[in-house]
DNA sequence: ATAGGGTTAG
């Protein structure tokens, strides 16, 4: 479908570029490039600068490092680090942005050690010193490994090597201790964060915010929220969609309901996530009816609705024994060009499973693999767990999905 | 004109 925005309106507004006499510089291409790339559209953006090359406008520093960041989003390392044969071709040398383009890169890919191994380069460089956001992203990758103190240790090692951390380094560890609901550390780094004269953004209350919810403080939030208005910081989407999602977790729909009334009254429009959020509280508490009216909802305001909002609606059929409604919703998601993820079916193989259909669960199971959707550890937990409790394993096959289930785990 | 931080499902 053609949406405003889609990688379709990229390619034609790209061609139309391509046929101006003169041509405009690759500058205003590289502008295209980036708001593409923003989109997560990364192999539009390959396609598009391999026009440009076709065309004879030739590549800057600044369109390699977006190919290179699009290859490692695409999870094609190799084809990134062969950019690098370009800039030695072309003369150019790779910058500061480069190396943390590829630092981002071997951390997508769990490559720690080669993301470390670029730093202490850097670090020995005269030419490539790593600057703030050089430690940003690694600080990030140990935290997303759930290496908390590695990360604060990081802080303490950028500072030393003279670079000032900023709000970003800040609140990426603070948002990790708050995931890790260790929020008392979140709070001394945010007051040692404060000390240092670096102001909170609305990105450091949301996290904040987030993690006294969980822990089901309100008071807590109640009082942050207040401290950021003071402060001339106002919630956003996200801030709002954290409370709602918290909210239902709690089993508070009512309440939930009110946060989204408030935030409209502010100005701030619902979006996808924020209805998501509300469904999936209706499903926990099997309001099943309520749930497909906030569907519905959505669909009648237009097209917002997603495959997560679909495998949420999904779900909630599933645990509530609504299985025939899920198989609907399922084939009503294909239908209408949404593609299930390894998710959904897990969500649905599972449904099946505990409905004691063992042949629809493998049929789904197998139409997942020639969809190419490759099962993860809860896939395989699920299908474990079904099989075992219908009796269609025997020890031996336990024994051999458990050693399965290890290696993938570890 | 390029690189790093906060939201939803099994």
């Amino acid at each position: 479908m053609l949406t405003p925005g889609s990688h379709w309106d990229a390619l034609h507004v790209f061609d139309e570029m391509l046929q101006l006499r003169p041509l405009p510089s690759v500058v205003r291409f590289t502008q295209v490039l980036t708001q593409v790339a923003k989109l997560k559209h990364y192999s539009t953006v390959i396609v598009l600068n391999d026009r440009l090359g076709l065309s004879g406008i030739g590549p800057s520093v600044y369109t390699l490092n977006i190919i290179i960041n699009c290859f490692s989003h695409l999870n094609q390392m190799g084809f990134g680090l062969s950019v690098l044969g370009k800039f030695f071709k072309l003369g150019f040398e790779p910058d500061v942005t480069t190396f943390n383009t590829l630092i981002n890169g071997f951390l997508l890919q769990n490559r720690e050690a080669d993301a470390v191994g670029i730093l202490n380069k850097m670090m020995e460089s005269g030419t490539c010193k790593p600057n703030v956001v050089t430690f940003g992203t690694l600080v990030k990758g140990l935290c997303m490994k759930g290496n908390n103190t590695g990360a604060i240790q990081l802080l303490k090692k950028m500072e030393e090597a003279g670079c000032k951390p900023d709000i970003v380094v800040y609140s990426t560890i603070i948002d990790s201790l708050c995931k890790d609901t260790t929020v008392v550390d979140a709070m001394n780094i945010f007051s040692e964060m404060m000390s240092k004269g670096i102001d909170p953004n609305v990105i450091t209350y949301t996290s904040l915010i987030h993690g006294v919810c969980k822990l089901g403080d309100w008071k807590e939030a109640a009082r942050l929220f207040n401290e950021m208005v003071s402060k001339g910081i106002f919630p956003n989407l996200l801030t709002f969609n954290v409370l709602v999602d918290t909210l239902c977790k709690e089993g508070l729909v009512g309440k939930a309901k009110g946060m989204v009334k408030m935030m409209t009254e502010r100005g701030i429009e619902p979006d996808v996530v924020t209805y998501s959020s509300l469904m999936d509280g209706y499903c926990l508490r099997g309001e099943m009816s309520e749930a497909k009216e906030v569907f519905d909802l959505m669909l009648s305001q237009g097209s917002i609705v997603d495959a997560y909002s679909y495998s949420i609606l999904i779900n909630g059929y599933c645990k509530h024994r609504s299985i025939d409604e899920a198989m609907l919703l399922f084939k009503e998601m294909s239908g209408g060009g949404l593609v299930p993820d390894a998710v959904t079916y897990s969500t649905l193989i599972d449904g099946l499973y505990k409905q004691g259909r063992i042949r629809d669960a493998q049929k789904l199971f197998s139409k997942m693999q020639a969809c190419g959707l490759l099962p993860d550890v809860q896939t395989y937990a699920i299908l474990m767990d079904g099989l075992c409790k219908n009796q269609q394993l025997n020890w031996i096959q336990i024994l051999w999905f458990t050693v399965f289930l290890s290696k993938v785990c570890a």
